[in-house]
DNA sequence: AGCACA
């Protein structure tokens, strides 16, 4: 039956269980779709405002023979398929089921995140960002930022209807010349849905605001957002109280993996999440406790010690402004550990990595360390040469269990930890394939599974290779 | 108005 008017140009039209529609209002909605092709038999998917212009979508039946009614029914209809009074063209898709990548960032919420491409962080004024989304509701909360991807703001609607309605509308598109500064090109929005559903705005700044809350204190040089306390006018530092804390890592000539950030701060309690990031070129670290007391404790104990002897990692903390980080449960610079199956992620993305449960605290770790003599991580552990890092390795979390004090190691000595710290020798001797060294480009930490000189005699796994290249100057553990 | 990779 081919419909001699319509040429049908380099599409095939082998029937599918999916159909390809087009010529949508950018509006339509999952929901409109439906209505429009639930007539015809059950729709198992969708995907709608698919493409530049967000005006197409797929829809699949579950049976083949319900797409063919449905396109069998509008090819001889003479009243055309419509959505919001626009003709739909409706055709076979080319695959035969929809896969939906649904990434999170698709999950409807009510807080938007909105990356505006193109300009730096003083080129859109949170004032106009406002303005623009507050035509499809009461915009409660906007924080914004800058961030690898760009400036970038949160921005919190009512529920996610509004939300959602200010995406479709906006996705993709510009905000008006005349409210920007001459020198911006182009300036596209891309918003996805955030996980958040409530922003925790501490202060009215012109990187944050509350519209909820016009009594919230007005913080003028709140410059740094989320990261820097404000200093107060005694040149005091003005933070509030808060189970987040903010590291900054000074002199960071080791690399520092969550697991070390974790194995650090665990000695003061449960550590939650984990969220590690740069900040103007220095490794900065979230770090999340059930509450203010531990982090208190942990502040007070850390602050200005070193994760490694020898002034490496020096740590400086301050009070964050978050309360619940919000971060991917497992990934290289982030940790959420009150996911219950984080732990087996952890275990399934390192390959090698033996099961071991994984301490999330470690109750003989908790003193305080009053003195300075020692880093922070010599405190904690008792044992710390730099880089030497056997104790930092994610498989060692379980097994470590004795605190040998080894003050004094040095970088690129080859110390026979496996020997010193008996309790997690066998654990290493599974977990390890051995390769890097402290003095490494990547650090001694940088290769979960593949750290240090801990390598009991003839354990190692067999087939597993050293990972990366052997530095100058460090002894080959796979010497042959 | 013409096929998705987020």
């Amino acid at each position: 039956m081919s419909t001699s008017g319509t040429p049908q140009f380099r599409y095939t039209q082998t029937p599918s269980k999916v159909l390809h529609l087009r010529n949508l209002p950018w509006e339509c909605t999952e929901e409109e779709l439906i209505e429009l092709c639930k007539p015809f038999g059950r729709i198992v998917n969708t995907k709608c405002n698919v493409g530049a212009n967000r005006n197409q979508a797929f829809v699949e039946f579950a049976d083949l023979n319900q797409a063919i009614s449905m396109v069998s029914y509008y090819a001889s209809s003479s009243e055309p398929a419509q959505v919001r009074g626009k003709t739909v063209y409706i055709q076979y898709s080319n695959r035969h089921e929809i896969v939906n990548n649904k990434s999170p960032g698709d999950v409807p919420g009510n807080v938007l995140l909105v990356t505006i491409e193109g300009v730096e962080a003083g080129d859109v004024s949170i004032d106009v960002i406002h303005l623009v989304f507050s035509a499809f509701g009461f915009v409660h909360k906007i924080a914004t930022f800058e961030k690898a991807a760009g400036f970038q703001a949160l921005i919190q609607f009512t529920d996610a209807e509004t939300a959602s309605s200010a995406r479709n509308a906006l996705d993709g598109r510009s905000i008006p010349r005349y409210l920007l500064p001459e020198h911006v090109g182009s300036c596209h929005l891309r918003i996805s849905y955030s996980a958040h559903t409530d922003l925790n705005i501490k202060f009215q700044s012109h990187r944050s605001r509350d519209y909820t809350n016009p009594y919230l204190p007005v913080n003028p040089t709140a410059i740094e957002g989320i990261t820097q306390p404000a200093v107060g006018p005694d040149g005091k530092k003005k933070e509030p109280e808060s189970n987040v804390l903010l590291a900054s890592i000074e002199n960071m000539q080791y690399a520092v993996t969550v697991d070390v950030i974790h194995t650090v701060f665990s000695a003061f309690g449960t550590v939650q999440k984990i969220a590690i990031f740069e900040k103007n070129g220095q490794t900065q670290a979230l770090v999340q406790y059930p509450d203010i007391t531990t982090a208190a404790v942990a502040r007070e104990a850390l602050e200005g010690h070193c994760i490694y002897d020898g002034g490496y990692c020096k740590l400086h903390l301050s009070y964050s402004r978050h309360t619940d980080l919000n971060v991917k449960a497992y990934s290289d610079k982030s940790r959420d550990y009150t996911i219950p199956d984080a732990s087996l992620l952890a275990v399934q993305a390192a390959p090698g990595v033996p099961a071991a449960p994984p301490a999330w605290q470690n109750p003989q770790a908790a003193p305080l360390y009053p003195g300075n003599e020692y880093s922070a991580a010599a405190a904690v552990h008792g044992q710390v040469p730099s880089g030497q890092v056997p104790s930092w390795d994610p498989t060692m979390q379980g097994g470590r269990s004795t605190y040998v004090s080894a003050p004094g190691t040095y970088p690129g000595q080859n110390f026979a930890t496996s020997s010193s710290i008996p309790a997690y020798g066998a654990a290493s001797a599974v977990a390890m394939p051995a390769g890097s060294s402290p003095l490494s480009h990547t650090g001694p930490l940088s290769q979960p599974g593949v750290p240090p000189n801990v390598r009991p005699g003839g354990a190692s796994p067999p087939g597993v290779r050293p990972g990366g290249v052997s530095p100058p100057g460090q002894p080959p553990y796979y010497g042959q």
